[in-house]
DNA sequence: CCCCGAATGTGATCGAGGTCACAGACCGGG
DNA sequence: CCCGGTCTGTGACCTCGATCACATTCGGGG
């Protein structure tokens, strides 16, 4: 079952999915799978149907720093600006789940950016969300110390129950830091009883106490 | 002389043109000033015809950090995403010089995103650039110290002459960093040779040298 | 030519976070 | 139930950058 119905691509109008229909290719990966590195062109965007992909800048010393996620519905906007500006990807993105689109290439998205006002005003909304979280980003990396950007991603990351599903490992790469940091900042917020450290997981005790120091 | 002639904004077609006539109002405003702050609501937006503007980020403890500048035939992607969203800015636009534009609200720049193509493909396209910048200027913070980004700073700035005139502290300013820090960074690059540090400006002096510390 | 504000030089100190080097602890599979 | 890989805890150490507190120095306007 190699196919991705165009049907499954949130957001679109009629004249979207008739040029899909002729001038796209559906694109399966496993969670994991590197769709880009760094240095690299781009050839094709990718609709996202379902699944959720991952854009990460990387350190020479092999640190990574969270981006952004592509969700479905959605198009990684570095792709976008690397296809239609002709520039090269300056970051990695990864599968985080198994991910299903269509691919479509550069005359395509410009024809479909002409041609179906839904498809160009999801570019401008998804591009508009993404610099103002770039710009939130910014903020915090340049301003925010890593005991606040954790409280921040753990509140991000915790489920309906207050669990958060991550190692240290991955929270380090999200936050763009070292594992021993987060280790020791959990151990921290766990000695203020904002949260307990497991195995795997962190049970939020604290929301409110948390938030507020996410800020 | 108050009015701003339409004709003066580059990049626009007949249909922008026509619809600006009838629903933008002229918006000029001296070096200096400020034309939006954080937290506030954002009511209309201005396409560049003359000057720069620029856009930084403030932390609590008075530092700021410059993310992009605005220039002729441009809009501020910020004011856009915020206008379009019903955000909050999270940022402060200064005028760097005395500045001319014209304003226009939320229904007409909607309007004229359906109706102009070029008003269309400009936006997209300063979205793209500020996307890809920023993604750069996250690297940075996140990754490369401060004697590399002063030397990219420094490279941007230099004229052909290869001469900056900025103070230590305008370039603090503008990398998120304290004067002092400055100061000694460059007086480190002095006595590399790789620049001469006067009053008020900085002279390159192995812009090669320069570029390969900047990376 | 003097004076004041802006710009710069510099030492001392401090804290956050990065890095290294391990030691345990835990867990699922064989 | 043992073993190896993953995950976590921790001490030691170092570096960069932030901050404070000044001393200078420069340059232009009155």
């Amino acid at each position: 079952m190699d196919d991705v119905p165009i049907e499954d691509i949130p957001g679109l109008d009629a004249a979207a999915k008739a040029l899909l229909q002729a001038a796209s290719s559906p694109a399966r990966a496993a969670a994991g799978t590197v769709l880009f590195r760094p240095g690299e062109t781009c050839e094709r965007l990718v609709l996202l149907a379902e699944g959720r992909v991952q854009v990460k800048t990387l350190s020479e010393s092999g640190r990574e720093l969270l981006l952004y996620q592509v969700r479905p519905g959605e198009t990684c906007v570095l792709s976008f600006a690397c296809l239609v500006g002709r520039r090269l990807y300056q970051a990695e993105g990864v599968c985080e789940t198994d991910v299903a689109g269509r691919a479509i290439g550069r005359s395509t998205v410009l024809e479909l950016m002409a041609v179906s006002p839904a498809f160009r005003e999801r570019i401008i909304d998804v591009q508009s969300s993404r610099i103002y979280e770039l710009i939130g980003l910014i903020d915090e990396v340049a301003f925010h110390r890593t005991e606040s950007r954790l409280a921040g991603r753990l509140i991000e990351l915790a489920g309906e129950d207050g669990v958060v599903h991550s190692t240290h490992q991955q929270l380090a790469q999200d936050l763009g830091t070292a594992r021993e940091v987060i280790s020791r900042r959990l151990k921290r917020l766990e000695l203020l009883g904002l949260v307990e450290v497991e195995r795997g997981r962190i049970v939020i005790r604290e929301p409110a106490r948390l938030r507020h120091l996410a800020m």
